[in-house]
DNA sequence: GTGTTTGCAAAGTGTTTGCAATTTA
DNA sequence: TAAATTGCAAACACTTTGCAAACAC
C-alpha cells in the first residue's frame, strides 16, 4: 500500500491537499498515517492499534508521533474521538453525526447504522453553556 | 459528620444493612466511604476526589481501598460508572436511569434533569447481542 | 535558512496488584 | 480461627513532554 520511504510528493495528491487544508504539513509520517486512516473503509482505531498497523506496513513512525498525529487530525476535524471506558479511547474516521455500539465483552466499537436513527430531543443546556456534541454509546453484551 | 474511628457498629445501621445486602462486609473503611457517598445529595465523584474527602474527614483509608470500594460498590449496583474522557472516570450515586451533561471546560459532570427527557428509540443490537445500557453524554461548553 | 516536525527516552497520570498485617465474623 | 479486607509500595497501561536531530518549505 505504502511503498516505504521518501515518496512524499506524487501519489498522495489528495491526502496532501486534505492535510494542507487542515493546516498540517504533509510530512511523510502524517501522510502514511492518513493513508492508513482515510483510504479505505471507516475505522475505529486506538493509538497502539494504528502504530501496529504502521509497523506492519513498514512505515517508520514513533508511537509519540502517532499520538500527536491522531490529536492533530482530531483537532482539524478529520477524526472524532470516542471515549468508552477508562483507558480506552478510539478515533473514528467517520466524522458524520452518528453513534456507537460498544461491545463490553471484547471492547470493540461499531457504528450504529444510519438508518437506525436514534431520535433525541436535545436537553436544554445549563445557563451560559451551549451543546458542543452529543455522544451516545449503546453498551451491548453477548446474549448468554 | 463522621466522628473519627472505631465506631463501626451503632450509628450507621442503615449503611451496614445496605452493604450487607450487597454482599460486602461492613468494614470501617467501606462504611466511612459509603457514608460520604450515600448520605446526602447525589454526587459524581472520582477516586482521587473521594480520597481527598476522606482525608478531610479524618477517615484513614488508602487510595487503593478507595478504588477497590468504588468498584465493589459499582458491581453491587450501588454506584454507576460514567466515563467521559480518557483518564476521567466518574462514579455517580444516582443509579436511576438518567444521562449527563459534561462540561468540557472544567470537566464537571451534571445530571440532566429528569423532566428534560431524552426520548431515544433504541437501536437494534447486532446479532447475538443485547443492550446492556445506554449512555448519553451531552458535551457542553461555555458560550463564548 | 527558518520554523516545523519527529523520535527517543524520560516523566506523568490514573489505576491495579502482590503480599504481609489487620480486621471481621 | 478462618476468611475477607486493608495498606503499602511497586507495577501497570496509556499518554504526554523535552529536546536535539531531521525535515519541509
Amino acid at each position: 500500500m505504502i511503498e516505504s520511504g521518501r515518496d512524499t510528493g506524487r501519489q498522495f495528491a489528495s491526502l496532501v491537499k486534505q492535510l494542507r487544508r487542515a493546516g498540517l504539513r504533509p510530512t511523510r509520517q502524517r501522510l502514511a498515517l492518513a493513508s492508513l486512516l482515510f483510504e479505505g473503509d471507516n475505522r475505529h482505531v486506538c493509538a497502539e492499534n494504528l502504530f501496529d498497523d504502521a509497523q506492519a506496513g513498514n512505515i517508520r513512525v514513533s508511537l509519540a508521533t502517532v499520538y500527536n498525529s491522531l490529536h492533530q487530525f482530531t483537532e482539524a476535524g478529520l477524526l472524532r474521538e470516542v471515549t468508552v471506558a477508562p483507558g480506552r479511547s478510539y478515533f473514528d474516521t467517520n466524522i458524520t453525526d452518528h453513534h456507537h455500539f460498544y461491545h463490553e465483552d471484547d471492547g470493540s466499537l461499531v457504528d450504529i447504522p444510519d438508518d437506525d436513527v436514534i431520535s433525541t430531543h436535545l436537553p436544554v443546556p445549563p445557563e451560559g453553556t451551549k451543546i458542543a456534541r452529543v455522544d451516545i454509546v449503546v453498551r451491548i453484551e453477548s446474549k448468554k
